[in-house]
DNA sequence: AATTGCATTTTAAGAACAACAAATGCAAAA
DNA sequence: TTTTGCATTTGTTGTTCTTAAAATGCAATT
C-alpha cells in the first residue's frame, strides 16, 4: 500500500552538499548502500568517521548501525581494528535492508499514507478535526504532530483559523494530476535553460543505467512503486542541474503530492519503453550541451505523458 | 524591520473557497478590514454569525472582539441586540488596526525575519544548532518550534540528518532572488495559459483599484512593505484565476521566501510607475479574455522586472 | 425567525520534566 | 598517525499534566 521511500542518491554535486537530502532512510540501509554503491569487494575496512561523514551524522549512530550489521553477519569485528566487509553486496531486484528487516517504516509515513489513500477514497470530509484523526488511527500526540506537519508542508490540509483542518484542492480535484502535470510542463524545460546550467558525468551515468535496467527488463519486474520512485529521481536530478534552489524545491514538493496520485492511474505499463528512450534521449542532448533542444524534448515527452494521463482519467472520485 | 503581514484579501471565489487563506492578522483586525471593504455606514448591524462565518471561526472568539472593538469605541453595544458600527472606516495610510495598537506580531514572526535577516548579513553560520537559535533569540521550546518550523516549511533551512540544521542556498546564493524570478517567469506566464482560467470581476476590480491607488501617489507614500506586498497580492491574485492548485502554492512559496529577499535590494521606486501601467494592461487584456496575449504580456513584464534587478543586485554578499 | 447571551463541551497549545539519541573528547591500540 | 572504544557532554524528542481557546447548544430576547 505505501510506497516505499525514496532511495537517498549519492550527493549530486550541486552547491557542494545535496540541497535537500532526503534521509528516510536507517542508517543501517543507507550504510549498505554505500557498500554496493561502492562495490566494495569483501575483506574492505569501514572506517566509522569515514561512513559518519558520508552520511553527515556523527560515529555514534555509525557505531551503531556498524554493530547491528555484525550482528546479522553482513560486517565482522575485528576488537580494535574496526568492522570488515564480509561479502559483496550484488545488485538485487530486492534491497539487503528489506530482507534483513532495517527499514520498517514508522508509523507516521505509514498513516501518512491511509490519510491520503483515505481521503483520495472520499473516505474522509473535506474538514476534521486532530482528535479525529488522532483517534481514527491511533496516534500519540507527537504522531499526530508529525504527520499533520508533513501533510501541511505538502500543501494538501492546512489548518483553519480556529480549530480543525481543512483538505485542499490538491488532492481533492479530479484533475489534481493533470494539473501536477501542467506545472511540471511549465517548470522542467525551463529549468533545462538556466544559466550555468550543468549536469555532472556521474549522475549522468547513474540515470543512464537506471533507465537500461529498465529496458532491460525492469519495465516488467520493478514494483510499481519502484517504477514510479525511478521516474521521480530521472526528472530531479535533471532539475538538479539547474543549480537553481527555487526549481529543485518546487519539483520536489509536488512530486511528493504526485506520488499520492500517481499510483491509482498506473497499471499501464506498455509507455514505459517510449519513456526510457526518451529519458535517453534527453541525457545525450544534455551530455552535449544542446540544452535548448533537451528542453524542447522535454517538453514533448512531458505533453505525451500529459495526454496518456488525460486518457485514463477518471480514476480519481469526481 | 520586519515586513508587516499580508492583509487577507477577500476570498478569491476559487474551488469555493480560498485555497489557503493567510490568517496572520487578529480577528479583532480582520473585522475592522471587513467593515472597510463593505464600506459600510455608520449604525450597520454586525451579526455574531455573519462575521464568523466570514472569517471562519466560531462566534466566541467574535464575539470576544466585538467587545473589544465595542471598549475601543469603534462599535456600540446595545444589550441583547448586538453591536452596530460607530462611524464607517475611511481608507487611510496607515490603518486603523495599527493606530489600536491590535496585531501586534507575535515573537515567532520577529524572530523568524531577524534570522533571515541575520542569515543574509552573513551572521549565522552555514550550519546551527536548535539550542544556539533558543538561546541568541531568547525562545522558549515552544516559539523554537514554530520558527523553525516556518523556516523549514519555506525550504531556506533544514534538518541535518542528526542533530542540527543546515541553511539551503535559497537565501545563501549571490542570485537567489534572480532564481527566484526565473521561476516566476517559468511560472506565471503559464499560469495564464491553464484550461477554464478565470479572473472574477470582483477580483479584477480590486486588482485595478490597487494599481490606480499606487498611480495616484501611493507609489511615494506606501511604505517598502506595502509596495511589496501589493505587488504580491497582484501577481499571486492572478495566478489563483488559473484554479491549478500547484501553481497556486509554488507561487505563494516563493513570494514568502522573496519577501526576504527583495527588501533589500528595494530602493529605487522609478520603475514602480511602469510597473502598474503594465499590471493594468494585463488586468485588461484579461477581462477580455485574451490569455495568450496576457501570458506573452505577463512574460515580458517579468523579464523586465528580472533585468531590472540583475542590474542592482550585489547586495547580497557573495 | 433570527440573534443574542451565556454555560458547557470540545479541541488544541503550553510547560515541565524524563528519556533518549547524537556529538564529542581522549586514552589505548593498530 | 590514524582509528577504535568508550565515557561524557550536549542536543532533541517524547510524555504527562495543566491551561487556554474555540466550538456548540439552548433558553431568552428582539
Amino acid at each position: 500500500m505505501a510506497p516505499r521511500l525514496d532511495q537517498q542518491g549519492e550527493p549530486t554535486g550541486f552547491a557542494g552538499k545535496s540541497l535537500s537530502m532526503r534521509t528516510d532512510q536507517s542508517i543501517p540501509s543507507q550504510i549498505l548502500d554505500l557498500i554496493q554503491a561502492d562495490a566494495m569487494p569483501a575483506g574492505t575496512h569501514l572506517p566509522a568517521q569515514l561512513l559518519a561523514d558520508r552520511l553527515r551524522v556523527s560515529r555514534s549512530p555509525v557505531n551503531d548501525a556498524l554493530s547491528l550489521l555484525a550482528e546479522k553477519g553482513v560486517l565482522m569485528r575485528q576488537p580494535n581494528r574496526g568492522y570488515f566487509l564480509v561479502q559483496p553486496i550484488a545488485e538485487g531486484a530486492r534491497s539487503l535492508a528489506d530482507k534483513l528487516g532495517l527499514d520498517g517504516s514508522d508509523v507516521v509515513t505509514e498513516v501518512y499514507f491511509r490519510i491520503a489513500d483515505d481521503r483520495l477514497r472520499g473516505l474522509l470530509p473535506d474538514e476534521f478535526s486532530e482528535a479525529l484523526l488522532k483517534q481514527r488511527y491511533g496516534l500519540t500526540p507527537v504522531q499526530l504532530n508529525g504527520v499533520l506537519g508533513r501533510i501541511a508542508n505538502e500543501g494538501w490540509a492546512e489548518k483553519k483559523p480556529g480549530y480543525g483542518w481543512v483538505f485542499s484542492s490538491m488532492l481533492t480535484t479530479a484533475d489534481s494530476l493533470l494539473q501536477s502535470y501542467r506545472l511540471r510542463l511549465a517548470l522542467e524545460p525551463a529549468a533545462l535553460l538556466e544559466p550555468n546550467y550543468h549536469l555532472p558525468p556521474h549522475v549522468i551515468a547513474r540515470c543512464r543505467a537506471a533507465e537500461k535496467h529498465l529496458l532491460d527488463g525492469g519495465i516488467e519486474t520493478d514494483t510499481a512503486d519502484q517504477l514510479h520512485d525511478r521516474g521521480v529521481r530521472f526528472h530531479e536530478s535533471l532539475v538538479e542541474g539547474s543549480g537553481n534552489a527555487f526549481f529543485i524545491d518546487t519539483i520536489r514538493r509536488v512530486n511528493r503530492v504526485r506520488r499520492l496520485l500517481s499510483y491509482r492511474s498506473m497499471q499501464d505499463r506498455s509507455r514505459y519503453k517510449e519513456h526510457c528512450k526518451q529519458h535517453l534521449h534527453l541525457l545525450d542532448l544534455l551530455e552535449r550541451g544542446q540544452n535548448e533542444k533537451a528542453s524542447q524534448a522535454m517538453h514533448e515527452h512531458l505533453s505525451s505523458t500529459l495526454r496518456n494521463v488525460a486518457k485514463i482519467r477518471g480514476i480519481l472520485k469526481p
